[in-house]
DNA sequence: ACACGCGGGACCCCCCGTTGGT
DNA sequence: ACCAACGGGGGGTCCCGCGTGT
């Protein structure tokens, strides 16, 4: 039924590169719609009219809201996967690879839309428990590994691996659900990324800091 | 409004005390619903439901969604006041006043579904942006100060104090998206406490925590 | 069970006697309520808070809202007939009769708020039909016997009684749902009263005007 | 928006045909609806039933229910233009246009079921003050130029000319809010016309009617 | 007994996610 | 790929009765 000719191959393969890179639109509208306004406020007419279309010609790439949402869901899982093997190379220290990770992670919040419409979604849909709790799970167990990893190695405080997973977890999910404009944001494009630094630092530190004064920028503006 | 004699009082003080108590399982189950959906997906269906009442009679008592969600909002203002005034005793050491705020903070939103409503609400709300920002930047200020306070006294690192406190508050917003049934929840009800304070241990460590072990329940088991 | 003692019957005179003051003034607030938003739209609520009472003693003195408006208009039935009687007086001609009713109707229609909420009600209420039917027929035959007696009294013309008669109806009906502001309102206070002399001129009119120039105000102020 | 071929053109077409069409048929129902039962009284659920179309359905074409009245009253400026235009020849009398504008103005009432209601939500409808003030004002203004040239060119009664033009409105306001079976109906079709035509013989009359005897129908059928 | 106010049920407008005909 | 249509609530609010004190 795919293939019956040389001539319909190629047309299909044609449409189908079309159809893909509609898709592809598709999803990039869904998730700064989602991301922006989470699951239950997000419509589809937002969607469809961020990149000229009608809600019905949605209905040709997923068959439901549910199911867009889901297809965010299931690529973050690519992404974190990748983000996690990127980092995690042969010979690395745990302590290095836990902050390319998390920093890698901070900083795909901060440029892939993406990425932040499926965390924003991991706690919003109500329909994607299932879906999102394996995700979650799995992103949260290879963080507390990680963590086990690094103090195994020495260099990060004895704290419980699992919770300090959770508690990253929690702040991506506080950061993506802040009311807008809030937080420090004072630098022109620099939002989240200084928070993230802060937490990490303050989570593997293990000397005294000093007897420094206290003053801003110490830590977000060496 | 309308009290003009004794007898009348007593009347109307009886009225109100009936409609007062009313009011007050009205604002609790919109608290319970709100927490748990967010704003957009919670229903008047549903809060009228749970203490037995019709939409129609809720309309008795605030006009709208909108209005319930802001009495929630204005009385965590409150809250939040007397908190800070609990713990912020003349002569207490500003780090014993920030971890009493914080952890008291914690307890409350473990404890009180109002205290959760409201932060949830914080962020959820499209129509409540300005009401909320004003008690979202009073309490960032206050957590701001504290952390300044506590790093002049000596003991707490020199980290951005609105840094702090926007990781403070990002993590409280974290809390109430946590997808239900996430976390490290594995103890009867203590949710989300030992996350608190794991993250106020390492933001105020200024010491090694020695050359322990790494082990689960280090820090929310001593 | 009416008069039981002295005293009762005192007592009972005086709360009555405050039970009809108090029902003439719902039926005034009403009334006006009724002739400025119609029916439909009028609601219990503004009635009562222009009187500074609640909902639920309106109820004490009329079962329903139909009741209300139909008590409006059993009243204006009754203004109807001492209208009539009153210019009616034996010996009077025809012509001057039926001036004095349709002015006389129309001064009631400028001064009296019941007046006109009657007869705004009459053509807007859904569930008053059959009530409204009787008064508005009893009003359109008298005025289309005074019609018919004019004419035989001579000095009016030879139009159909009846449909005199509906027009003038017609006239009273449209002057009520006018739009606020419309027509030719100029004079401080002078509103409508023109309008129903011009009308009764031109029907009662049978000479030639002469050869007057057409200016304004030539009728409505001569 | 989107013609791009000829095919894709002769789509478009047939589709806005279709979807012209069942505008108009939504429009009628909204008419009978508005005209019976007013503008607060209608509901959009029997507009919907009256076509066989669902709530949800009107929403493609029309975004509210005041939206409809508003297209109503719009489509009844051009019918009143081109009423005018229709009678107002040049090198016809003033008199005789002045009658052709009124009587076709009467007959568009009787069988133009969306005049009615356009006529009707004039006075009813408390969102559009502001668009019908204009189209009313308009009106008004040419029934009051049309009399005034009549007056000119004599044969006129010299009544106030922005007067006769606020009788006429007002007559059309009481034809359309005469509660239902009231007037002088007894013939099978001919409902309110001999009405018309006994004001506007009355209202243009300048000789004496002779001394014929009064008797029904004596205008209306001559 | 009378008046008051809280509560109830119904309904309306709006609008969203979803499905066939073209 | 589009348009038109559907059906289901969501929020809002109105009119009305039952229990409550005087």
């Amino acid at each position: 039924m795919q293939v019956l000719s040389a001539e319909d191959g190629g047309r299909d393969m044609a449409k189908q590169e079309r159809a893909l890179r509609t898709r592809e639109r598709v999803l990039t509208a869904a998730a700064e719609v989602f991301a922006a306004q989470g699951y239950s406020r997000a419509t589809l007419s937002a969607v469809a009219d961020r990149i000229g279309m009608t809600k019905g010609a949605l209905y040709g790439h997923f068959p439901s809201k549910k199911s867009l949402a889901g297809a965010l869901i299931d690529e973050s899982r690519g992404v974190w996967t990748s983000l996690r093997t990127e980092h995690d190379t042969p010979g690395a220290d745990a302590g290095g690879v836990l902050e390319g990770v998390v920093m890698g992670f901070a900083d795909r919040l901060r440029t892939d839309v993406r990425m932040r419409a499926s965390v924003r979604l991991a706690s919003d849909c109500p329909v994607l428990a299932r879906a999102v709790a394996d995700v979650l799970q799995e992103v949260e167990d290879s963080l507390a590994k990680l963590v086990r990893r690094a103090q195994h190695e020495g260099g990060f405080p004895p704290y419980s691996p699992r919770l300090v997973a959770c508690l990253l977890m929690t702040v991506a999910y506080g950061l993506l659900h802040s009311p807008a404009g809030a937080g420090p944001v004072e630098d022109e494009e620099q939002e989240e990324e200084p928070l993230w630094r802060l937490l990490f630092t303050a989570l593997s530190r293990s000397e005294p800091p000093g007897s420094a004064q206290a003053d801003d920028r110490s830590v977000s503006a060496p």
